[in-house]
DNA sequence: TGACCTTGCAGAAACGTACCTGTCAACGGG
DNA sequence: CCCGTTGACAGGTACGTTTCTGCAAGGTCA
């Protein structure tokens, strides 16, 4: 028989198709599919029926079929570094959170949903699902998912300048060194003499640029250097790395932490070793959770401001999707922020009324 | 012009297709695909020839057709609750990034990807992704989303027991009328007279549950609820609410906190009080941050243990979607986790020596 | 009355894959 | 020699859209 004496019939497979719309509006597909999409030249009274009929049969077009057609999937990878079988890292779970919901805020605002792909994860799923485009977070060095993403012509936004000669179509990320530089000026300024640095045994961009940034301080300012170093990952290594640095017999009477548990892991060995915060010992640590301003002290914290570069990346990454011609340069610079607290505050006031406010408060 | 007359020419659109391999490998569309996926009937010789030339050629299947044609997307949402613009709330942080790490590494396992999607959002997002399934976190009592997904006749698991006849395919959930039980007996054997809640002004079940289970506990004991309810998605308001329970007349020798930054809220409240903890007042939050184990004192905490949650959550909607007979029960208890620490600990130890290690500790 | 445009819609060709249905050769048994 | 079977492939259709290209009917203008 003739495949023109099978008429399909109306929702053969479950669901309500463009067909059978059509069919029970009395139009054609072409109608149908113009009237939803408010393209075409239609009077109102037949789009108005279209859009109608498509309600009363409960109609949702196929995205799988729209994508096939126009090469649009409207999803975003949001790709994040792991290690071990896990994605994302302990360390970095409040930064990662609100650069995650930001970045879910900003895409869903231009009608994009993230997708979460870890960067290590089976071959098969990353080429089983359709993007439009990645975000990669802390790229490391020679990532290969990158490099294939970029081969298949895909632009890729990456959190963190991009390591080596990786060819990402943009990026945001902080000025380290300038933030590394500012705390530290600004525990000298409080009274420290000598600063010390807890920091990561990792490659990555932001440990290197910061502790890159702390040596060169050091030898500016002529002190020697006092950090030691732990694998980030490991959240009980950073109790361990807190307490080796204030065991030293060279012990600071400052210390910055890069990581956001740094703090908590500082404060506790302080009290181990009987140090006053901040009076024998300053501290900050850079971190995005709220905890620190209710600890006893409460510990100054520089924030990397998550939510704003999780905007800028989402928004860049969509720009260049749809070929906007930004007027936003492609490489970002999101100032930190240093929230002062009483952990660092001046040692030794010069005066016992109460100082003009610096504008870093409030 | 006939079409015969106008084949494909190579690569037409950039990439190359299932079609030009089949040209380059000088053999049909079927036989690439039955030897790229394992299927068919072909020797080994030409399943190898196949995929040599397909990698020669960079080919990668698209996604979007493979989804329109299998009508799997291999794709499940994750669906979280949103107050405000933002999705997921900061209460909930920690136990969310938790939960969404392993629920991503137990799909990704299996083959599956998240797409991150709150669930107020635009309705022309949620339409534009093809889901296989839906995993949504504490769904509201008629959340229109599930209804509308359940409607399409997708498979939806729910973290959370859904509130009222909400049709889920599955949930996971904890027993939180057990634990809250639990809470209250551990407190009051640590010599607590009277316990108060810090509870919270929604009507999440969660809440519900817990506080519904404390007021029955105190009428059980013949207790007077000591409790103050705040809307927990402020944060501000949780470190006031702290505050004003610890001002009450009748002011509670132990609280537990039901989210997760009511631990450092309510230390900081029992500092600007004079409060010593544990020995004028035990604490108990419920949290999965790290953070609480370096405080001082440490406090005592119930996990609900994020991880088995999202993990289990994932393997009942996959086999739900792959049709897979489970042995599992499709409504699972997932058990809490108190962790005891110094914030809790008896009040009046029997002895000063120091008692033998508790099975809890280490 | 043509020539020409505009309006309102229909037909049909893709998009790239998976899979059902042949087809053809080789082979073996009766 | 015939028939059934099996291995190794090719053809072609369907998945559900979007969109390009018609194509009549009606209006306008010379």
């Amino acid at each position: 028989m003739s495949r023109a004496e099978t008429p399909r019939r109306g929702s053969r497979s479950g669901r309500a198709g463009i067909r059978d719309v059509a069919a029970a509006a009395g139009v054609s597909i072409t109608t149908v599919s113009d009237a939803l999409n408010g393209k075409g030249r239609l009077p109102d009274a037949t789009r108005r029926h279209v859009r109608e009929v498509a309600d009363r049969l409960g109609y949702r077009p196929s995205a799988a079929a729209r994508t096939l057609r126009t090469g649009k999937s409207g999803l975003i990878g949001l790709t994040v570094t792991t290690y071990g079988d896990e994605p994302f890292t302990f360390t970095e779970f409040a930064y990662f959170a609100e650069m995650a919901r930001a970045a879910t805020s900003a895409a869903l605002a231009r009608g994009y949903a993230l997708v979460i792909l870890p960067a290590t994860s089976r071959h098969d799923v990353w080429s089983n699902v359709a993007l439009d485009g990645t975000v990669v977070i802390d790229p490391s060095d020679q990532d290969p998912v990158v490099s294939e993403l970029v081969r298949q012509g895909l632009p890729v936004v990456s959190d963190g300048r991009p390591a080596g000669a990786l060819p990402v179509t943009a990026w945001v990320d902080n000025d380290h060194e300038a933030a590394v530089l500012g705390i530290l000026d600004h525990l000298a300024d409080a009274g420290a003499r000598r600063i010390g640095l807890l920091t990561g045994t990792t490659t990555d961009t932001y440990t290197h640029l910061s502790t890159t940034a702390y040596l060169r301080w050091c030898e500016r300012v002529g002190q020697d250097p006092v950090y030691e170093a732990y694998p980030a990952h490991d959240p009980c290594a950073g109790a361990v790395a807190a307490d080796r640095l204030l065991a030293r017999p060279d012990r600071p009477d400052a210390v910055y932490g890069l990581f956001d548990p740094n703090g908590t892991d500082l404060l506790a060995a302080a009290r181990r070793y009987g140090l006053r915060v901040p009076d024998d010992l300053l501290l900050v640590c850079c971190s995005e959770s709220a905890v620190y301003a209710t600890t006893e002290p409460p510990i100054t914290t520089l924030s990397l401001k998550p939510r704003r570069i999780g905007t800028a990346v989402v928004q860049l990454l969509i720009d260049a999707i749809e070929g906007v011609e930004s007027d936003q340069p492609v490489e970002q610079v999101i100032p930190t922020e240093l929230i002062v607290r009483t952990s660092s505050e001046r040692r030794s006031p010069r005066t016992t009324v109460s100082p003009p406010r610096s504008p870093e408060e409030g």
